[in-house]
DNA sequence: CATGAATGAGACTTCATTCAT
DNA sequence: TATGAATGAAGTCTCATTCAT
């Protein structure tokens, strides 16, 4: 996956998001810049234990300029979101039909999340860091959007399911809630404690040898 | 599992429980009034949009009675999750033991945590969304206890692997982590969701399905 | 001045004081080893500082049994401060009388005012330090028994000019105030600091000297 | 003593005081305002009486402001605490040395206590009415600087009892002390009762008087 | 467009006081 | 009388948001 694909995503700038243009003629524009630090310092302290300070100051921007591309701190979260979210589905409508058996997709689905891919960490970090910050967020903005991943991957065992490859006994959009909470549970503990290099890629690996003999017919 | 078995779990006042004598003479006492109460409340609202003194409103008590049982409303939080997981805790020593063979006992973790839920829309909507609100609780209190749970499985993993009935290739810790995750990531689409009656025990024994045959050896 | 003749001097219950009778039937009743402790902890942490639960503890009681025999935190710092004046009124009222000169009286007063304190280094610190914390309180409640004290002194003084035995040319009750104020200043600086033994005797004596010679006709 | 003799006192911004650049920018900084405002309210209601709104409101700031200047109300204490006395003492070391006799000096340390400078009674006040408000502060911050401008009294003794023009039998520090409790009591009953309009100036005189005829050899 | 000092609503928490036992 | 658990009013402080520069 080259960075280009993923960056191609677009990002709409809603709400009040004036500085389009310029934004738009720059490579790197200040929106995309505080959505990034945002990544950063939401991960570390989490949603609520951060200040709209720090995450300006992560960004190098002043305090009042964040609300120059956000109408709220509430909609910074859920713009992160859905903006991240956006571009890991544009990437598997991308790149998974290049692959050919559905085992090969579901290993891919899972390097993907846990954030395996080189240069898109933060794609699958702000999944787990995020989801669960804010209640109101999730269940009024945040969910559609994550049903609609949910929804991605369960597509990916129906298909396997439908070409003989998973056993048929099982509900796809099972398999895909309970995939999404492994590996969601991998990085957290992962989280918690040390980051030893390399942990994640053996996690990955034996997940998937767990989840795709679990799921032959 | 029956509901009055987790019930029998002790609840003992930590922290800042000063009037014990009190609360253990009367019948229901006030610390567990306090934690049903927030538990609710939390779960409609979340940790951090939710004000102390609704938890107050909600258990019937006064704003400052709260802090006569628990030092802060952070302290709620972890008392709350610590409680309910030893719950669990107590109730896997008890009920482990009964049963012969590793995949029984990890149907059994699996049916337990779910069943658990099942009862508990609001515990559910507790532990999976509203402890990683505060990054900084879970990190300093709640991961000891959880800890504690997710070894409590990797054990029935790991006998299971030296009596030779699951293979041998893959971590314990790591199978750990993902069925918790896996069955985390279920009860949240569904706390989220509409509570279809009896999806949670089908799911349960679905994931099971595919997490034995995963872990055939 | 021994303890035992300032100990003497009455200690009348006021306002919500109702186990009078029984305390005039024990030697040291209630009341006083409620007053005894709150001049220990004011001290130590001065008025606002100290929780009416903390003098409770100090004096053995329950927290509630302080309001059987103070009206409230407040009378309770204002009850200290008049106790404890009366008995230097009630003492200064039986043996001024028995001195001959104002100069004799003066050195007195200052040996009574440092004196008392000497024995007593809690006590000085409350009258010095804790009283004014409280502006309220010190102008609606303290002052009159503390104009009383002055009055006393402005007495001494003018006794002594119109005897021609001290210049008339000051305001007596300006050289009570001062007094007292000089007496003050020096026990706050012995207060804060460390208590060297016989210190505060030296201080009258040297006092005394410069206050007679300033006030020779 | 001229107004700017006193203003050159240097103000540093210590602990939050971040809107330096700005404040220092514009003539009368916001953060004077405040201690100005602090030393008004304080001395009518004492510290612990006094809101920190009503501080805020006095100062015509919103109550937030406060604390981008001082951390806490305690740091407001302290800070018009040591703040005044640096003043104070910065004047001493700059207008004594101008005086020729002790007497003089000593006569004009007891005019600068009682706020009769022109234009600098906020000065004195702050002792009298700062000071004893708040036993923990008095220990642990206010006393050092206290014991510095006791210490510079003391000075005035010592070197006119070296000069001949002051008894020696007496301690300068003693002198200090209850010159200092002199002038703080006379400005105590005053505070208390009507303020009439020059019975500190001739207070002060008489006072000077007693006390110089008192030290003289 | 950008800044960051200022704002002020509102949260958590404390603690004097009460009252059922 | 004595107790101490419960109360709830009120204060300090935080921090998202604004707006003059």
């Amino acid at each position: 996956m080259s960075e280009s694909s993923l960056s191609r995503a677009a990002r709409r700038p809603k709400a009040a998001a004036k500085p389009r243009a310029l934004a738009a003629r720059r490579g790197g524009d200040k929106r995309e810049r505080i959505l990034q630090a945002a990544v950063r310092v939401f991960a570390k302290s989490g949603f609520y234990a951060t200040r709209v300070s720090e995450v300006a100051k992560a960004a190098g921007v002043a305090d009042g300029t964040i609300y120059l591309y956000f109408r709220s701190k509430d909609e910074l979260l859920v713009s992160l979101f859905e903006d991240r979210v956006e571009r890991l589905l544009a990437y598997m409508e991308a790149e998974l039909p290049k692959l050919d058996t559905g085992p090969a997709k579901l290993r891919r689905v899972i390097e993907l999340q846990l954030g395996l891919l080189e240069g898109e960490r933060d794609l699958a970090e702000v999944i787990t860091v995020t989801l669960r910050q804010s209640t109101k967020l999730i269940k009024e903005f945040a969910a559609p959007k994550f049903v609609s991943y949910l929804d991605a991957i369960a597509k990916v065992v129906a298909d396997g399911q439908a070409a003989g490859e998973f056993r048929s006994d099982v509900s796809p959009h099972l398999v895909a809630r309970a995939t999404f909470g492994a590996l969601d549970g991998i990085a957290l503990t992962w989280a918690l404690g040390r980051a030893e290099q390399g942990a994640l890629v053996r996690s990955a690996r034996q997940l998937a040898d767990v989840m795709l003999r679990g799921l032959t017919p």
